[in-house]
DNA sequence: TGGCAGATTTTA
DNA sequence: AAAATCTGCCAA
């Protein structure tokens, strides 16, 4: 089946399905490096200012700027002193929702992606968002980038997602109750079971 | 295999 | 001061 870049409208859904449906679909980076690519087997929903571990709740910053624009674009943020989150922008400018990408199974570019981790494990190179990150060669200039085109898209290459389940989203101290999270059951590429 | 400390810098 | 994290080290 051929690969079909997810046109603008795909990222216009309510964001818990849109986290959902983001599952299999594959993620594409090119660089001067090379290309590299992953399929999503990991996501987490922030549902905008209700939702008090979403980033928009303490409103609109420089930071956070991304994510009360239009969807489909990418949010990059900054974290921990050393890595970086990707997150897609699920709704129209002013509704600062997104969905936070956790795990990816690499596809494309395995060797780029190693280089740039330092590992060699597969199974280790984007297990976690900063993780993914660092192997996608993903870093502050891809905020705010349009997720429909080149440098940086995500497509659909016709492969079944398998079985979803939903858990409590980790890393946060607020809003733990929900279970807003989302992966393919039993995948070995996901941050956490 | 699981828990914990340390790394490191941006942000409000 | 805390952060939507990761790694290495230690114990068991």
């Amino acid at each position: 089946m051929r690969a079909k870049t997810l046109p603008k409208s795909f990222y216009l859904q309510p964001t818990l399905e849109a986290a959902r449906e983001l599952l299999g679909k594959v993620l594409v980076h090119e660089t001067r490096e090379g290309r590299c690519a992953g399929a999503i087997v990991e996501a987490e929903a922030y549902l905008g200012p209700a939702d008090p571990a979403c980033h928009s709740a303490r409103g609109c910053t420089p930071r956070t700027s991304a994510m009360f624009g239009p969807e489909g674009h990418a949010y990059v943020y900054f974290i921990y002193g050393m890595y970086f989150c990707f997150n897609v922008v699920t709704q129209p400018a002013g509704v600062a929702e997104a969905v936070l990408i956790r795990a990816l199974e690499p596809l494309d570019g395995l060797d780029l992606m190693r280089r740039r981790r330092g590992v060699e494990r597969l199974s280790a190179l984007a297990s976690g968002p900063g993780k993914l990150c660092a192997a996608m060669g993903i870093t502050r200039s891809c905020n705010g980038l349009d997720l429909t085109r080149p440098p940086l898209w995500i497509e659909d290459r016709g492969a079944p997602p398998g079985e979803v389940v939903w858990r409590p989203r980790v890393g946060i101290n607020v809003a733990t109750e929900h279970p807003w999270r989302c992966y393919l059951k039993g995948n070995r590429f996901v941050s956490k079971q």
